[in-house]
DNA sequence: GTCATTGTGTAGCATTGGCTACACTATTGT
DNA sequence: ACAATAGTGTAGCCAATGCTACACAATGAC
């Protein structure tokens, strides 16, 4: 009976998914802003995730040590190729999230909601479950 | 246009349940292990969690003050009637999480993994078409 | 009863993600 | 040109979650 082991498993998966999480997050709304607008400043950031200017600066110096995002002082944000990789990759994982959620009857308002969230704990297989399932409905 | 307030509201609502995430866990696991053994202890918690016996020490001591823990020096841990109520509600949407997880054909070590982080991030309603989905399949 | 094992407590440290306050740079309007 | 506004940087703080190292308490074996 090792079922303590199995469940520390899935605590240990759970804390690894916290920690991606906000660079996912990150470069994922960088790509967006500037698909939106061309330029994405550390304000963007600050207001879209309604944190102060202060936190974004540091979360932004690290996402730089990982190789994600490119800035000089005073000068907009850039994704490295890596960083635009990731940001695809949540993105669309995003996206599908949240179309399982609208196609099961959630709506929309709370499917937004609900998927900022759980985007992070989905693997890939769980992923591939809800694609065959939207593509099956 | 104001998307970025929705979007700020997501992210603001997947911090507040990350907050609220380790009282889950932890009221939940403690009601599991007095269920299965009629004890629970600070080193039952930390291998369940697979973390430091000084990181559940530290933990339980915010849900002593928050009202869910009962617990003296060298004494096994309770739960207060509001740990126990927390504890239920809890391994209910864990339940479920889980169970629809299953249903949609997810593996069963990868539906246990996955609902262990996604269980935080489903609101009421999400909840409901879960439920919806499994009554109805 | 003593000793080994198990469990608990506590000190001290690191990292992450929050914040305010304040100083500085850059941009915009007139 | 220059003042006001917007954006950025930096110092210094906090709380949460993790750790190791070490000391102390409780339990069991013999
Ligand atoms: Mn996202
Ligand atoms: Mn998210
Ligand atoms: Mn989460
Ligand atoms: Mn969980």
């Amino acid at each position: 009976m090792e079922e303590f082991r199995e469940i520390a498993v899935g605590h240990r998966r759970t804390r690894r998914d916290h920690a991606a999480e906000t660079a996912e997050d990150y470069v994922e709304a960088i790509a967006s802003l500037l698909a939106e607008k061309g330029i994405c400043r550390v304000v963007d950031l600050a207001r879209r995730f309604d944190v102060s200017h202060v936190t974004v600066t540091k979360i932004i110096a690290r996402l730089k040590e990982s190789g994600l995002v490119v800035s000089e002082p005073y000068k907009p944000l850039e994704l490295t190729d890596l960083g635009q990789r990731l940001a695809n990759k949540s993105r669309k994982r995003h996206q599908t999230v949240y179309e399982f959620l609208l196609a099961i009857g959630v709506r929309e308002a709370v499917a937004a909601s609900d998927s900022e969230g759980i985007e992070h704990h989905v693997s890939p297989e769980t992923l591939a479950a809800m694609q065959e399932f939207l593509n099956r409905d």
